[in-house]
DNA sequence: TCATGGGGTTACAACGTTGCTAGTCTGACC
DNA sequence: GGTCAGACTAGCAACGTTGTAACCCCATGA
């Protein structure tokens, strides 16, 4: 039924072992046993027993990948990139939902998926700092996201702070002085909604623009509807404002239906910006100014650096490492005349 | 360092067949005998090892799940009800990117990836029906979408044909007469543009409308940017219409961008209507009608009869299987007044 | 009393691979 | 000519589990 190492070593006539070395490549195997072998398993279609092979060694070939959910358009287009590249490394990627629960995260971490994998790329929500003792585990695991900095792993994230700044510059360049912010966590520290509000603060500020609490609207999780109703809320406030700084784009998208429903013109009486650049920012109307927080550079360097862990290649302290972020300037946030 | 059969049984006293046999719910198993080895397994935080498992059994716990690409709402959304069905069974989902391209489609049926899953959730696009003949493999396999219906396999599909004929009959309920349908591939039969092309047809013919050429616009791959590419073709043809059936709900809101680009009044002067019922649509301004193919339906569905068919249990011939759909009714499509 | 049967338990042999060790052979060097 | 290094190949023993078949023992019925 299946073909085995055996069978094809008897084909080649010779031991079962030197196909295995042919496989392996291991050195010192003459040119031609190589070729009688390599023949032998092209005409078998012979193909290694991932499960006798992981037995043995160890390694599966796997990762893990476990995000809050797929639903949220970031999520996807991160997991799309983290496959991808996990492929180009014939890796597969197995994905858990925890959907931002705690408990559901910290079983990913010891929950008994992790058999299946040789490591983790883990993007926590529920979580926080003060659970970074929960990250001590021992196998290979790079955290990614902005819940947790204290943790003693290997964490590649975005320059929020930065980034965040960025943003509120390109709005200030833009001619907006009363700036609202959607999306804040109260209290939040550290997190992308912390994070991203200390940037607002410090480029308005720099600015010599006092920080306003009224202008600044909580949310919880960051969905369309909750940037729609944060909307709702400080528009109902009745503060006067000229920009939006919705601190991802899920939440920007949802705030602006709702300002166009209220029927105010963007960007001419209300600029917003975003941050994430999914793929969807580039169709609203009016399209969507954001930042694009490295994506692609986020999924490449966690999956390198893991895949450098598992092979125990890489024995450096924890690394931090940050993407590059870039504004993509559209319609949304266009100059006042 | 990792804990195996052979140390629970000497923690328990017991053979280590006997602890296997707890493990699997053997029948006849004392009751204290099962106590003290769960008991032990307990102590010792025993962990049955998945790879020793499959090398033994055959079975690796996984499925695989092999769409076009995640950063299409469409199938992220779906990957998500599919993982999360999964889980309630105890099963892990391994997702395959295959881009729509028929090669990496062909390598989801027989790369080496298969070995680590006991069966496919496979969603071609690029593969048609006549390529039926390659779904013709020696795992469990269950087909989704509707490129290929010939295959001699089960199949979980949506009711496309009826389902756009209702979204149409929801565009001429308001009133409207002249459609456009945006997305159509040119001489497509079945697949989901062919079939609800045909739905669209056979509803305004009904209605006593001829079906009208210069009303439908091709478009390639069902990205918003193909949407409102598409939907600039369509008006600078130069030919009216005051409604579009957009095939799907990321054509649909691309083509929203550039109607109210061109500032036409939706709905008053077009309504649009999508399919698919991605999140999204909720928050469009307008918010987007669209068709609610039972995404979740789909899922659950086509999980458990792939599991079904991985136990044997399920011996009858191949299924064929359609979930329920319903019109989301939104703003997008208000009657004319 | 002895065969019978079945509940409860166990020994043994795989599943297909890789790490380690040991071997054989060739050619080069002193 | 003998020794030795290095190239190449092979044998054995795991990795941790489950299927098969066998075992023991006690209760039952003839």
């Amino acid at each position: 039924m299946t073909v085995t190492l055996r069978d094809v070593a008897d084909l080649a006539g010779v031991s079962f072992k030197t196909v295995s070395n042919v496989i392996n490549n291991h050195p010192h195997v003459a040119a031609d046993t190589r070729a009688k072998v390599e023949s032998a398993i092209e005409r078998l279609g012979y193909r290694p027993n991932r499960s006798a092979r992981s037995l043995r060694s160890g390694r599966t070939g796997a990762i893990g990948l476990a995000v809050p959910e797929l639903s949220l358009a970031y999520f996807a287009e991160l997991a799309d990139a983290v496959i991808t590249v996990a492929e180009e490394r014939e890796t597969v990627v197995l994905i858990e939902q925890t959907g931002g629960d705690p408990r559901r995260e910290l079983e990913a971490l010891h929950g008994a998926r992790r058999q299946m994998t040789d490591g983790l790329l883990f993007s926590p929500l529920g979580l926080g700092n003060e659970d970074a003792g929960v990250l001590a585990v021992d196998f290979p695991l790079v955290l990614l996201g902005e819940r947790i900095f204290d943790g003693p792993v290997d964490h590649v994230t975005m320059e929020n702070v930065d980034a965040a700044r960025a943003a509120t510059e390109h709005l200030l360049a833009g001619g907006r002085r009363r700036i609202a912010v959607i999306g804040a966590h109260e209290g939040e520290v550290i997190g992308s909604a912390g994070l991203r509000l200390s940037g607002y603060r410090s480029a308005i500020e720099a600015a010599g623009i006092p920080y306003d609490d009224a202008l600044v609207v909580d949310a919880g999780p960051w969905h369309r509807r909750n940037g729609a109703e944060a909307m709702r809320r400080l528009l109902d406030r009745g503060v006067s404002f000229d920009a939006v700084f919705a601190l991802n784009d899920e939440l920007a998208l949802g705030a602006l239906r709702v300002l166009r429903e209220r029927e105010f013109r963007v960007p001419e009486q209300v600029a917003i910006i975003g941050f994430d650049d999914v793929d969807e920012a580039q169709y609203s109307l009016p399209s969507l100014t954001t930042v694009d927080p490295g994506r692609r550079e986020i999924a490449r360097l966690a999956v390198d650096l893991l895949l450098e862990r598992i092979q125990g290649a890489d024995t450096r302290p924890p690394q931090q490492i940050r993407s590059h972020f870039g504004i993509v300037a559209r319609e949304s946030t266009d100059p006042l005349a």
